[in-house]
DNA sequence: CGCGATTTTGATCAATGTCAAAGGTGGTGG
DNA sequence: CCACCACCTTTGACATTGATCAAAATCGCG
């Protein structure tokens, strides 16, 4: 019903065999509580591709747990120019803010076909205040948010485009890799169209096609159809001047 | 000892009387529990500008609210440039990140004079643990902190120099009046050089001095010294495109 | 096969950076 | 009280990055 579209069915699921209970807020919780936590989420969700969870100035009644895909968070000015703030990937908890009843600032895009897992937004705080720990997860989380944040904005604060591309590039790689524990494929499924990357680098979509052409002539990469190749990763991080210190 | 600095004094001071204490995390404790924060503090300490709190890539022992003054929170990178992440004002929480015993990713630079709070640090889990609504209180300034930076991301991503600098400006205009409660003085103090607003918004101070004159020109503002005044606010937040949305 | 969305390319232009030098300003010590 | 020094700001000429516009090529998908 929100967004005027038919909301996708919703899927219950155990929570004790969550594939991302350990990496959200629910690391929260013990084996043992986790029932607590099935019975106070709604449930799952499947969201196509382009759907929004929801948009900046809406009020929302829920709060989700990424599950599967890619979401991209993003405010949007007056000019009309959008600036995505992060890219969200499974273990991800959207929608928390200090006022949880007030309009959301940001907004958040499925990328890909997305799964989240539900909760309803008004209890929230009071099932924070039964279970304790939760606050603590909850701080520990928003304060690597705001790291995340950080890296973006210098990033785009400080860097060419060359470095800006070729860093947000090796960072999302990690982060995939990372998830997607140990396996070393030559390709990394990162399902960014330009125009995304663009949005998030404060660049114009054309820029990044020319610019990703550059490292491509360079041997250093191949990014197509959502699958980038690093070809040269050493020489990656050196034009993206990435100082292998971040383990957000 | 730390920076090769010998560390000005340790003042204590009543938290019960302390004039932020609504503001940063003390928020969470009652009236009658200040005494256990009295207890867990270190004490009270004043820095002169140009000192750090602590600089990227140290570890520190220490917490630190901010009682007074304006404190730069900034990364460097490789090439040499400084992005600014957020300018800390009295109330802010400094240090706090999800693993409290690595290295901090920022830096803590003063901008004035500034006098902060002192928290231990390898104590501070155990004193969450201990008082379950700071947990609480510790996600809502994350998240806060977050929204901020947010804010921050998109002015430097999507607007042009003129936007950006008169966006920075209305919003710092608008957090020192809230703290300085009801008074509608024709100047505002903030006391940043051409080059903290360069290397908060990603531009460079010489671009920042032309900026600043166009906006002078056109009897938008007046900055100097470190006074700003707001001459048009109408046409300064249409220039920004400042959206009045934001409350943070 | 055809359509919409995405990517590519090239030409041109505007915004911002770089460099260099001159002026201001405030603080310190004599 | 003055002189000096360090730091900050201003100015102008010029270089460069990245934006804009427009059109063609490609891709994915029904």
């Amino acid at each position: 019903m929100r967004n005027g579209f038919d909301e996708p069915p919703i899927v219950p699921l155990s929570c004790r065999l969550c594939p991302i209970n350990r990496k959200t807020v629910c690391q929260a919780f013990e084996e043992t509580e986790f029932e607590a936590v099935q019975r106070f989420k709604i449930g799952d969700r499947v969201l196509p591709a382009g759907r929004h969870l929801y948009r900046p100035g809406e009020t929302c009644s829920e709060l989700y747990n990424v599950l599967d895909g890619w979401v991209a968070l993003y405010q949007i000015i007056r000019n009309g120019r959008r600036q995505i703030l992060d890219f969200a990937l499974p273990g991800s908890f959207l929608g928390y803010q200090p006022d949880l009843s007030a309009a959301l600032l940001h907004g958040a895009e499925c990328i890909t076909d997305v799964s989240v897992c539900v909760f309803p937004r008004s209890p929230f705080p009071d099932f924070v205040k039964e279970n304790p720990r939760l606050g603590d997860r909850l701080a520990v989380m928003a304060a690597r948010d705001t790291i995340m944040v950080h890296d973006h904005l210098t990033n785009v604060g400080c860097r060419s485009a060359q470095a800006r591309i070729a860093y947000l590039l090796l960072t999302l790689c990690m982060r995939v890799k990372r998830n997607a524990k140990a396996h070393a494929a030559p390709e990394v499924v990162i399902p960014l169209t330009q125009n995304y990357i663009a949005d998030a680098l404060g660049m114009t979509s054309v820029y990044v096609s020319h610019t990703l052409r550059q490292l491509r002539e360079n041997n250093l990469l191949t990014f197509k159809g959502g699958k980038l190749q690093v070809l040269d990763p050493d020489g990656l991080a050196d034009i993206g001047d990435f100082d292998h210190l971040l383990l957000v």
